[in-house]
RNA sequence: GGUCUGGUAGUUCAGUUGGUUAGAAUACAUGCCUGUCACGCAUGGGGUCGCGAGUUCGAGUCUCGUCCAGACCGCCA
């Protein structure tokens, strides 16, 4: 027998007792005739103690021992004469009189503590050692119990667990697909699935109401903080339902998880708002509600004074940030350089200053008025103290500006605390979005998602205004999930096809099993699918998702640790036909 | 494809205007220490300053190129 105990366990009431612990060796203190050892497992630390009255053989035993040696160690329960409350453990010690060393240990590169001294780039190569550290495993429990929670919501409502194939076809739209070699079928290729979208819709038509399946999927793009080549999804799809039912299921799936996860109630409905107010109030369709400052716009009120940078603008609206008159030169010079940065992308910012005593201080105080810059603070309902940051510019671009610059503020403002969860619900997405570059619609959502009734009839005029039956689910800033009703009638298939240019034969050939299906007697359906990944690192409060994988892959996609990608051997590349282009 | 930041001891970092033998902390090794728990004290070993070229009497420091890492833009239905 390897143990009795785990190391996090034993207590007061365990004195006395003969206990056998395993684990690996945290740290060795030595105090002259004394030293004391922490032992480590998953579940916590223990500390061993050799005092003076040993035996010479288990006195050169303990001498011999390192860090993150794996060890035996039999002995007596004691309380401890000096106690450490800081440890769940802390009450009482290990008198070993017996210690067998299972396997020695290098030196670790980096300190296997909770506040490590390893980079992350040491970490993911040796990550393997960086997962035994607390905060790494602490996040894969999350992870964990995230998931157990859901598969038993899901299956208290119906929801059956169906696995889709990883090997499947390469389809048209969306992202880039990771491709796989056919050595049975030379010159062709699978592809990995960005997602079981049409396997899911398949499997309503076969009749099964109620799908969820937590799976990987694939998209060969380039990486962020929130993006992996490989990622998790939970994805989930029913029959006989308008958006409105699945809503108000994936609802419940929220708070389930906030109330088991984070212990957090929500008794109100989350908030619904549409794509267009998101976009005019937040500039963003993932908007953080975390807090207010909401984009006023003024285009209209302040043009025609002869402020060349207003007047040439398409749109003109800013925020107004409570309590920061004081801000200084050099921080409206921050903002400044904030909003013209490359990313962000601005000309510049007009700022204005609602002293105590209730007069103006602008940027643009050549051009307008006292009087003026009252109306302007009416129109963004300021008081006294607050700062007006205004951004000129076409609208799309400007809106964009806003919204960076509304998220520095809140940064600025600690008003983005990671501890406050406000989710919510975009809806009334665009169906369709103009390409420039291509010069044709693409699916905003995906191909397969259904037009409101109400616009249908916008297919032959203006199929741009067209709202669509999809949503996302957001919380504080982070777009969780997203889904839609989909068409489940082949005639509107195909008029969505062929509003986004795709020609009869290829949606035939890429989708033709799909408009099959169709024809059999397809139920009305819609799902929706949530970044199982992105809902655990919301949970835990990080902003990488590389934090909540066991195995990430870094910035490039590489796994430093198994160093992979890597090069196949001329044997292999002969059997699958492929030739490597220099 | 682009913008920005970084690369110096096992590790995390500092390194002034270009100037003597490149430092600190930590880790590691040895010794001392009987109640430590970030133990303490002393001593010691440890460096291709990412790589290549250039400027210069002289480069960790300046210039160019390149590789690697990270953040972001494009991209991600």
């Amino acid at each position: 027998m390897y143990r009795t105990h785990n190391c996090g366990e034993l207590r007061i009431n365990n004195v006395n007792q003969d206990v056998i612990l395993s684990g690996w060796i945290q740290t060795i203190r030595k105090l002259g005739g004394m030293t004391f050892v922490t032992l480590r497992d998953r579940y916590g630390l223990t500390q061993l103690v050799f005092d003076e009255n040993i035996s010479d053989e288990l006195k050169q035993k303990a001498e011999s021992l390192g860090r993150e040696f794996v060890v035996q160690v039999k002995g007596k329960v004691i309380e401890r004469s000096s106690k450490n409350p800081k440890m769940s453990t802390g009450e009482i010690e290990i008198v070993v009189n017996e210690v067998n060393i299972l396997n020695k240990s290098d030196i670790p590169p980096f300190t296997i503590e909770d506040e490590t001294d390893g980079g992350d780039e040491l970490r993911m190569k040796y990550r393997y050692l960086d997962l035994r550290r607390n905060p790494v495993r602490k996040n894969l429990e999350l992870r964990h119990r995230m998931g157990q929670e859901i598969r038993k919501f899901l299956d208290g409502e119906n929801f059956m667990e169906v696995e889709t194939p990883y090997l499947i076809k390469s389809t048209p739209e969306g992202a880039r697909d990771f491709v796989v070699p056919s050595r049975m079928n030379l010159g062709e290729f699978y592809a990995l699935p960005q997602s079981p979208q049409t396997f899911k819709q398949l499997l309503m038509v076969s009749g099964f109401d109620r799908y969820f399946q937590i799976v990987k999927c694939f998209r060969d793009e380039d990486l962020r903080a929130d993006r992996q080549p490989e990622f998790t999804q939970i994805d989930c799809e029913m029959s006989f339902v308008d958006q409105e039912d699945i809503l108000n299921t994936f609802e419940k799936l929220a708070k389930h998880l906030f109330y088991e996860v984070k212990g957090i109630t929500f008794n109100e409905k989350f908030p619904r708002i549409s794509y267009q107010d998101a976009m005019k109030y937040y500039g963003s369709d993932k908007p953080d509600l975390r807090f207010d400052m909401k984009f006023i716009e003024i285009t209209k009120n302040v043009q025609g004074n002869g402020f060349k940078v207003f007047d040439d603008a398409e749109y003109i609206g800013g925020i107004s940030a409570k309590e920061c008159v004081n801000y200084s030169r050099k921080q409206l010079d921050e903002l400044t350089k904030f909003v013209q940065k490359p990313q962000v992308g601005a000309k510049g910012l007009v700022y204005v200053k609602y002293n105590e005593d209730g007069t103006f201080k602008s940027s643009v105080d050549k051009f307008f008025s006292q009087e003026d810059l009252k109306t302007w603070a009416g129109l963004f309902d300021a008081k006294q103290g607050d700062l007006l940051l205004i951004l000129a510019g076409n609208k799309n671009d400007t809106l964009n500006a806003l919204n960076e610059l509304r998220l520095e503020m809140g940064n600025r403002l600690g008003l983005r605390d990671k501890d406050k969860f406000t989710p919510c619900w975009v809806v009334d997405f665009p169906l369709l979005e103009w390409d420039e570059e291509e010069q044709r619609y693409f699916a905003k959502h995906h191909p397969f998602t259904s037009p409101k009734d109400e616009d249908i009839e916008l297919f032959g005029t203006d199929p741009g205004k067209m709202r669509a039956n999809a949503y996302d689910f957001v919380i504080n800033g982070v777009e969780i999930g997203g889904g839609s009703i989909r068409i489940y009638n082949s005639d509107l298939q195909k008029k969505m096809f062929e509003a986004l240019g795709i020609s009869k034969e290829e949606s035939e050939d890429k989708f033709g099993f799909l408009l099959d299906a169709f024809k059999f007697g397809a139920p009305p359906h819609g799902g929706i699918a949530f970044g199982f990944d992105r809902w655990c690192s919301v949970f835990g409060g990080s902003e990488s998702i590389r934090d909540y994988i066991a195995f990430p892959k870094n910035n490039s996609g590489r796994d430093i640790m198994i160093d992979s990608p890597s090069q196949i051997d001329n044997k292999q590349l002969n059997e699958l036909m492929l030739i490597l282009k220099k």
